[in-house]
DNA sequence: TCGACTCAATAACACTGTTATATGCGCGGT
DNA sequence: ACCGCGCATATAACAGTGTTATTGAGTCGA
């Protein structure tokens, strides 16, 4: 085992530090978000603990990666289903997308909302000693629901509403859908339960979005 | 220190399970669901590691009689707002209380909501070996809740609905609550905002169940 | 060619939950 | 009244954690 990184002749070594991720990606899935243990971890990639320290500054620094990891596979998510010209359909395989995310990912899906303390970093490890909270890594899957709710409401409103009121109205959907799917995921409900509120969920939200009802039946059965 | 446990010349000795959990319920307040350190919370109670283990079988069962006061705790706000003869205010300081605890006991409501594999015990320790996980510390809290739906939904229908229909809004309410509340609690909402979004949330519902808006507010408004 | 610098591996430190050992008390049988 | 059994407690050890200090190897620049 070399102990220089770009060494041309190296085996499949390619880039460390997204190998060190990937495996905590699958650690996380296994154990949950406290399931995974540096050494266990390091040993997994082949190397030493200390490299984790040199790339990502220790655990907490790891964990933010793999938590801005978390908004990109959620924002991954969201994207495809994206379809501007049939905002009642988006809107719902989002929501639906929100959900098949959560039970795909439920490690991730736990430290992204499990209200830890962002992974404030302890030690002084060089450059890493100020890296803070970052929500910012949020953003970009929560404007992707945004942007559906907004066209959805526009489309069925036949106004263009206050692009605040859509934020309001989003991050309500947001919270319903999150609070559904942490429930399932806590344990608080079987899993035919769970499918079967969250549509009526689905179908209570674009009601009071003046959808037709039947319309949403038939996007909620048409994506399975 | 004597190792007795009831004897009578005790000076502040009272139950020593019962002080355990009040400081384990402490640590739990100041440091969250992972801050509880045995010989912390041993050393705070002026005992060995090893009451914990015989008290409560190890972390795991002190987790989950964490657990039970957790649930004890939220359905004593749920009771402390119950007015039955006036079902929408019912409802609505119910919904308000729900907030209010989580926001006054994070620690517990993330040890009770954050998805942790409930506490099934490592060490066996005589008759501690066998405890598995008790959803069903949760129910009277969500009972109270069924409650109050139920009699809000009759009382402005003017019918009585399905026990199940009751059952399932109900857990879309709690999916609610718990969504935003959660959110919040992970950081995805300043304080402002997420107070006034609760009330829109609060205001969707009542007016989704053909309560008054007037009313709904004035409960809103009058429960400050 | 030599020095300075960076990075990784080893080992140590302080901590965690858990368990094994041992001490001492209280209680029941004779 | 006494004696021994049983159990709860305290002490110490064990395996594990994240973190850090130390050491050594390697590269880059002068």
């Amino acid at each position: 085992m070399s102990n220089r990184r770009n060494l041309t002749a190296e085996p499949p070594r390619e880039d460390l530090a997204a190998r060190l991720l990937a495996e905590a990606e699958a650690l996380i899935r296994r154990d949950g978000p406290d399931g995974i243990a540096l050494r266990e971890l390091a040993r997994a990639c082949g190397s030493s603990t200390m490299t984790i320290y040199t790339l990502y500054g220790g655990k907490p620094g790891l964990m933010q990666a793999l938590y801005a990891v978390g908004f990109a596979r959620l924002h991954a998510y969201a994207l495809g289903v994206e379809q501007r010209d049939a905002p009642l359909r988006w809107m719902v395989r989002q929501m639906l997308a929100y959900r098949r995310f959560a039970l795909d990912h439920t490690g991730l899906y736990r430290l992204m909302f499990g209200g830890e303390k962002r992974f404030t970093p302890t030690g002084r490890h060089s450059r890493f000693a100020s890296l803070a909270a970052p929500v910012e890594d949020a953003y970009p899957a929560f404007a992707a629901l945004i942007d559906a709710v907004g066209t959805c409401l526009a489309y069925h409103r036949q106004t263009t509403p206050e692009p605040s009121d859509v934020q309001d109205l989003a991050f309500l959907v947001w919270g319903q859908m999150h609070g559904l799917v942490g429930l399932e995921i806590a344990g608080y409900a079987d899993p035919e339960d769970a499918v079967a509120r969250y549509q009526s969920a689905i179908r209570f939200i674009c009601a009071n979005m003046g959808a037709d009802a039947a319309a949403v039946d038939a996007e909620i059965n048409g994506a399975a």
